[in-house]
RNA sequence: GGAGAGGUACCGAAGCGGUCAAACGGGGCAGACUGUAAAUCUGCUGGCUCACGCCUUCGAAGGUUCGAAUCCUUCCCUCUCCA
């Protein structure tokens, strides 16, 4: 490979990179690394750090998850650092409330299903994974005091987070001063040559640099990957603020999630999660943007690719009709399973005690509510009077608009 | 160590002896509308009961009172300022 033919691969490296980025920093330091990776064939060390307190990830996740596919494709090599040790002691930064530490069979067990989950996403056979506690584990008191004394106080504070809480008056425990220094740390220990994180964790990424720099080691390249906004169109996606879409979520219900987006996030969505992979989707994408196209059919594109992303064919192509028949017709779906409810010797059994019994309704009370809505459905016909009762045979219950079950009373 | 403020339902936030299952906002659920949505409008939003009513809930535990989210005591937790 010539020189001219190195740079030019860079240029495209860089590129690719870019493309599904919010920021690069410190490419200065990348270019002339990925140059030397090319001539020497030796694959760059792209880092991601974990927390295996939450093994389920959602689209948010795959934002980055996609940029370190795309380091994958390039030939480089993934290592997910599993954040064992931070777990161990409790909460993440950034928390409201404190995380119960978990316990080491906890730790191996989320691993397992978080590696398993981004498989889905990049090629899980040809990533490294690593554990902090491994170096964490035996680092001496000394050497954290030497650690943490290469940064002040006051830089710490200059965390947007940390700076904010503080700002707001929220408590900030002192330990978790410590995350930073150990995640940057763990990039010391790994050698990273580039670190990869959403846009939150600019702070973290970048003090690993200066970490580097002081243990006598290059620092790393960061690439910062934007945010992905929740189905609230608000928020960023987090399974706590109850707007993610999980990568696991049952493709129906992944699919209805994403119809159910508001326009303009759907075009985010294209954006941030089609990046690497969708060029053709840009021109009917452009033409919803400025008021014109179908967005009916470009968002059940987008739920269709996305659903076929971590699943396949088959049950993006499921959903999509599972999607049309429930929520556009609003019929029953079809592969609804009879269950069977036992009339117990009486000749009649009460509708809300069924509906209990099915888990249909939370409690009798929120029941009565929903009769008294007119969102409870038997066989198709509205029911509103809360003593209603059914007798022996087969009955199609529906309560609200999602919410259906086959029943045999018997 | 001192002084002050505060901990209320899923969240934010009123209430400050009975009329409080607890205003209001957000969220959630449902209905209307719609291209699925979003937006908007309307209703509901602790549990048990056909119902009168009953049970659990206002940081925790005790206490005062016919009666406490509201008063007292102790404890736990958070924030601010001072040392």
């Amino acid at each position: 490979m010539t020189d001219s033919d190195v740079l030019r691969e860079v240029d495209r490296q860089i590129e690719r990179i870019r493309a599904g980025a919010e920021q690069i920093l410190g490419e200065e330091d990348l270019r002339p690394r990925l140059a030397a990776a090319l001539r020497e064939k030796r694959p760059l060390r792209v880092k991601l750090g974990c927390d295996p307190s939450a093994p389920d990830l959602h689209l948010g996740h795959t934002v980055v998850l996609e940029g370190l596919r795309v380091f994958q494709e390039l030939g480089h090599t993934p290592i997910f650092l599993i954040g064992d040790f931070t777990a161990r002691i409790g909460d993440p930064s950034g928390k409201k409330k404190t995380r119960p530490a978990l316990d080491p069979e906890a730790i191996r067990r989320n691993t397992e299903t978080y590696v398993a989950q981004v498989g889905r996403v990049l090629d899980a056979g040809r990533i490294e994974v690593r554990f902090n506690g491994e170096w964490m584990d035996r680092m001496t008191s000394a050497e954290m005091v030497q650690l943490c004394s290469h940064y002040t106080v006051a830089r710490i504070l200059e965390r947007d987070d940390f700076a904010k809480r503080y700002a707001s008056g929220e408590p900030i425990s002192v330990h978790e001063f410590l995350y930073p220094f150990v995640q940057a740390y763990d990039s010391v220990a790994l050698r990273a040559d580039v670190e990869l994180g959403g846009t939150d964790q600019t702070f973290n990424l970048l003090m690993a640099r200066e970490v580097q720099r002081t243990y006598g080691q290059p620092a790393q390249a960061v690439v910062v990957y934007p945010l992905l906004v929740g189905t609230d169109g608000r928020e960023k996606m987090s399974k706590s603020l109850g707007n993610a879409i999980g990568i696991t979520d049952p493709p129906e219900q992944m699919y209805g999630k994403l119809m159910s987006i508001s326009d303009d996030l759907m075009l985010t969505y294209i954006d941030r999660l089609g990046a690497d992979r969708w060029p053709d989707m840009t021109s009917a994408r452009d033409a919803v943007a400025k008021g014109g196209g179908d967005p009916l059919a470009l968002k059940q594109e987008l739920a269709s690719r996305l659903v076929a992303r971590f699943y396949d064919e088959a049950a993006a192509g499921a959903a999509a009709a599972h999607f049309r028949r429930v929520v556009q017709r609003r019929e029953a779906p079809e592969d609804l399973a009879e269950r069977a409810v036992p009339l117990g010797g009486s000749s009649a059994i009460a509708l809300l005690d069924v509906l209990q019994q099915l888990g249909l309704i939370a409690s009798k009370a929120e029941g009565r509510r929903l009769l008294a809505e007119g969102a409870v459905q038997v066989d198709g016909e509205r029911v509103d009077d809360p003593a209603a009762r059914l007798g022996p045979g087969a009955y199609l219950l529906r309560a609200g608009r999602r919410r259906f079950a086959r029943v045999r009373v018997a």
